[in-house]
DNA sequence: GAGTATTATTTCAATACTCGAAAAAATAAT
DNA sequence: ATTATTTTTTCGAGTATTGAAATAATACTC
């Protein structure tokens, strides 16, 4: 339950919403359809419909010709008015940067990509360096610029307490400096940081709708480990968190991992911390800074050839993990495990480590590990959460909202 | 945000609730210093204050003579009416079970308490226990019977997934019965059970005011270590939960804990386990059964007089805690801790290992220990969340949703 | 090709709530 | 007795949702 008084705007501030989201799940809708969705009466869809329309926030889909077979009166589908607004996606890589301009109905416009190395920010600073890129977007897309609101941007590390900025990232010089002030006071958006764990879970959940209503682990294991998490607590939307899991302490006194502290379970999940195992390299040596991913196919072939060390390496991986989300499990339930990146390729042979460290405590015992769900390909989620956080704060924050005319009649 | 259509009835239903709550929050106020509270107008509280008064769920306070000084209309203070509605707490302990009747008000009505031995639930099954006190407590206070509405118990150990009963308990020969369903088959009653360490954790939010709006984890140390969080998130009341901290996996295989896993923090930092430290007794060895309070506070002093054996097993227990801590910081930020319970009595002594875990991570250097507050009793907090999960439930579920003069006029 | 069946959308009257402003109530001060 | 002051109630306006009835826009049928 929301706090907080209720009165009639709130109402049509939900009911807006709601039909906004239901939109935003399905795709464009008949009036009846969104009304049969989300339990508002068709009266009321004429109501709210009709006050979108006019404030230019939805459009009426012209029916494709030769699709309606039926007979009665052929139903108008709404979609978002990609005129509505725009918002810009920012992935910050270790090795790259992405902006992308996209519309309301969240199609991509344009796009500039640049490469990103440890040197990068040391030059200029990553506030300046965005807003380049940012300036670079308005002045080609001049009809556009009016009408850009929001900016999300997707990070890797540990967010400021303010979630203005980094305290710690694996991006060089990243960190200290306050990335989000500068570029709402230089272009007057609202700019947001998200953490790359926290977009994979939420991804996650609108590219398989049948995950929705379950708490849900995403782990990613590659180059890092990184997890985020989805509460089966369907009242709030954005129900979900992004976690240091990676960093989270498996052994006291462990193996060095990259952040600089030892014992880190990504010491030995992570693709140089099962290198490191498989060589026997000494755990307290400075890990490698790119594994290609030949020499970790490799490893992982041995592995598969019953070479002990390799298996050994998988091993400790294995059991770094199970015992994080064992520890995960005594905090609260899991309903559901997803595995994403490369390290799913090799889940096989981490799979014992999993399920013994998963399992050692009686909690974990009890209730076993969650169904595990692999996906290789991590970009996909990453993305799709980055978008759907960024339109449906629009859909929230802008739109829901507005009872006025107010931006809406837009020309062109 | 609350999911779902929202429509006029809404409206009230929450405006309803936010009076509710804030009566809760402050004890009885008048119209106007709801309205102020809540930041409902005077006119609302007017008709929302008849209704429930009209209903039998408020009634106004005769104004304490010789109390208001200042001039003009004097105020009317509401309060909950006692005889609206009546619940049962019951507190399930691994020595001894309360049974507790309290009014709307929250008043203690009648009382009833027995031994419990890890005899008692083998006898008699425990929903068979809890049916005959209840049905005592049904014939003492007739004139309650039917406006009898949840019953509250409070538990330890982990709950099944359904949440009807324990799948695993120090209680002896609780865990594997269904408790609940029988008392609401029987009854036709609400009942509910909820796990101590969430019960501290709101508790303390209860008693301490000041800590609403943090993120707080509620650390109990004692003969057994539990822990309870609430979130700063205050969109929900009731975001909180129970966790299975104590049985969190500390070390791969570690010492022996009580609940049969090895490893558990509590088997470091539970009473008995810091007893085996101290005594260097072999971490495998079973644990005894109970720790006198006498035994403990000898080793406490012994610590303080410089004794090595004693002042390690401190330093393990401290550190099991900071680990934990730290484990737990890497999923979520936390604003505060508060610890409770008979090992408050020797933070000073498992402090240093207590700062040394929850440092040993990046994430925990860079966020450093949240600020630590000691409760020596832990009974008050257990009691108090009790207390307010049922009176709120009823709150919200019976008579914030109250529209017809249903119930209401009760005679006598 | 006109009439009919069918489905989608809109219109309309009823009902429920909150709110601000004005009125009424109840007390202390003069 | 009158006035000032504070709390509570009353009243009219404004905004929402809803079910039922009306309207609109097609396909089907003969």
């Amino acid at each position: 339950m929301a706090r907080g008084v209720a009165d009639t705007e709130m109402i049509r501030r939900q009911n807006r919403d709601l039909i906004l989201g239901a939109l935003r799940r399905a795709g464009p809708l008949s009036r009846s359809q969104i009304a049969a969705d989300t339990g508002l009466s068709n009266a009321t869809l004429t109501a709210i419909a009709s006050e979108f329309v006019s404030q230019g926030v939805l459009v009426d889909l012209e029916s494709t010709a030769g699709e309606s077979r039926v007979r009665g009166r052929p139903s108008v589908k709404l979609a978002h008015n990609r005129k509505a607004a725009f918002t810009l996606l920012v992935e910050l890589d270790v090795t790259r940067c992405r902006i992308s301009l996209l519309d309301y109905a969240g199609i991509l416009v344009d796009r500039i990509e640049s490469a990103i190395t440890p040197a990068t920010f040391a030059e200029t600073s990553a506030p300046h360096f965005l807003a380049e890129r940012i300036q670079l977007i308005y002045a080609r897309n001049a009809n556009a610029a009016d009408r850009l609101l929001i900016v999300a941007i997707s990070v890797q590390g540990i967010l400021s307490s303010e979630e203005t900025g980094m305290k710690w990232s694996p991006i060089a010089h990243l960190a200290g400096v306050d990335i989000v002030t500068p570029l709402q006071d230089q272009f007057g958006l609202s700019v947001k940081l998200y953490k790359r764990g926290r977009l994979m879970a939420d991804g996650m959940r609108w590219l398989e709708p049948e995950l929705a209503g379950k708490t849900i682990a995403t782990v990613f294991i590659g180059s890092t480990v990184g997890m985020g998490l989805t509460f089966a607590d369907t009242d709030r939307i954005g129900s979900d968190i992004g976690t240091e899991f990676g960093h989270m302490i498996h052994v006291p006194d462990g193996a060095l991992c990259r952040c600089g502290a030892v014992g880190c379970i990504e010491a030995y999940a992570a693709d140089y911390g099962i290198l490191r195992s498989a060589y026997s390299v000494p755990r307290h040596t400075p890990p490698a800074q790119a594994v290609p991913p030949d020499d970790f196919r490799q490893i992982v072939s041995r592995a598969r050839m019953g070479d002990r060390n390799a298996l050994h390496a998988f091993n400790l991986a294995g059991s770094a993990i199970g015992y994080g989300l064992n520890r995960l499990m005594s905090i609260f339930n899991l309903d559901q495990i997803v595995i994403l990146g490369p390290g799913t390729a090799a889940y096989d042979l981490m799979q014992p480590g999993i399920t013994e460290g998963a399992t050692a405590s009686l909690m974990g015992e009890l209730r076993g590990l969650p169904p595990v769900t692999l996906v290789a390909e991590a970009s996909e989620p990453i993305y799709r959460g980055l978008t759907m956080k960024a339109l449906t704060d629009l859909d929230r924050t802008v739109f829901a909202a507005m009872n006025q005319p107010a931006i809406a009649q837009v020309a062109e």
